[in-house]
Formats: structure tokens, sequence, C-alpha cells
DNA sequence: TTGACATATACCGATATGGGTATATGTTGT
DNA sequence: ACAACATATACCCATATCGGTATATGTCAA
């Protein structure tokens, strides 16, 4: 999963279809890249769930499925206290509250 | 950057050391793996700059940078629209609005 | 200074990955 | 049925990556 979205061209792929659903072929006309490399990116995306797929006439239509960098988001949040000032901000607080603790407990 | 955190071991490490700083044998005794193992995937954290390190004694002391993590967590951030619910509370009340547009046009 | 310790680096082999070219599969229009 | 089109797959090659083993570098302790 992590690994699907390490790659950069991958990225592209599903920066682009955040505007919308594309069928393969205006995917390659955007990216500089060979259809059959495009198409090999694509099931890679469709294998841990991050793009769909639908058939319309000849072509094969893709759209993004978010949802499924949620455990991304997930796992970098758990992060997001070592940098976020809001975080800090809370910090702060926690850090208020235990001093005045230890105060109450000594008096 | 997304590659270093691809690397299922290298997110052991940085969650291991989201409990503290750590020389490397701790973390080498944590993980099943060896100790050149270890390094060399602390040399790529650090290249990225998710890691400092600092030199005591005869040890090299580990510590996490999380700051690093926030290109990801911004890049995630934009489609997070495409699963939350917040998200889908805000689409409800934009559309709504669009609604309302459209009737005062036509009147 | 010497030996034990902590870490880094060099090297190797196996495997995975990405791009390129050719081709297979399936669909539409005539 | 056939030709053009859209996409997928197979194969090849070059390169990267991971783990493993051996070794180098640097530091402490006696």
């Amino acid at each position: 999963m992590f690994n699907a979205v390490a790659e950069p061209r991958r990225r592209e792929i599903l920066d682009l279809l955040m505007e919308g659903e594309r069928p393969v072929n205006d995917i390659v006309a955007r990216l500089e890249l060979g259809q059959p490399q495009v198409s090999k990116h694509l099931k890679v995306l469709r294998e841990v769930g991050l793009v769909d797929a639908r058939d319309q006439g000849r072509m094969r239509v893709y759209r993004l499925n978010g949802h499924g960098l949620k455990p991304i988001h997930d796992w970098v949040s758990n992060y997001e206290r070592t940098w976020s000032e809001r975080f800090d901000a809370l910090d702060a607080v926690l850090e208020e509250l235990q001093d005045k603790e230890a105060r109450d407990d000594e008096s």
C-alpha cells in the first residue's frame, strides 16, 4: 500500500484522477509515459484498492478511491504531534496541568 | 521520502523511536534484524531527515524528527475529502448552497 | 596499549521494480 | 467479417533494494 504510493508516477496518476475519472489514454496523454507502463501502474493501484475501473465501450475508465489512503493518513497522523503547532499548544496545556497537580500534591 | 517510509522495517524503527531516542543496539534488540541492516535503514532515514543522530560515548543515539513526515501528511490530506465524513458534511452544505443559488437564479 | 564494545561500511547474491517493445484481447463501426 | 482502436499482458534489460557476512572505524576500560 505504502509502496504503491511511493512511486512518483503513481502519485501523478492519483493526482490526475482527483480531477475526475479518466480513461487510460487520457492518462497516457498527460503523463509522458507509454501506454503499457500506465496500464501496469494502474494495475498496481487497482490491486491495493486505490482506484476502481469501469468498462465503457471499448475503453476502461478509472476513478480514484481515496479511501484507500486512510491507513497512510492514520499512520502519519500519529506523528503529527511531533511538528504541529496545534499539538505544541496542547502539550503546553497538559504540561501546565501536570505542574498544577504537582503543586497541589505538595501543599 | 515516500520511499523511505514505504519500507516496513523503517516504519517499525520510526514507531519505535516515537517512544524516545534510542541507541542502535536497542533498536537491533527490538527488531529481529541484524545490526548492519539496522544501520543501513537508519542511514536512509537520516538522509531524508526523518531521524537525527547524536554521539554519546561509543554509541550513537538516534531520535525521531517527525517534521519530515509533513510532506506526506500534506499530500495525503488532499485526499481526505474523498473519504472523511467530516468532508461529506461539508460537501452537503456546499451542494445545498448551490441549489439555493440555482433557485434564486430561476426566480 | 590492548581487548571488548558500538556502529558503519563494503561486498555479495537474490529478488523486485520500472521502462521499452512486441503482441494478445476485446470492442466498435462499416 | 474486417479494420481501427483501446487496453492489457508477456518478455527483456537495467537498476535498485534488502538481507547476510565479513570487516573497518572509533571509543571505552583496565
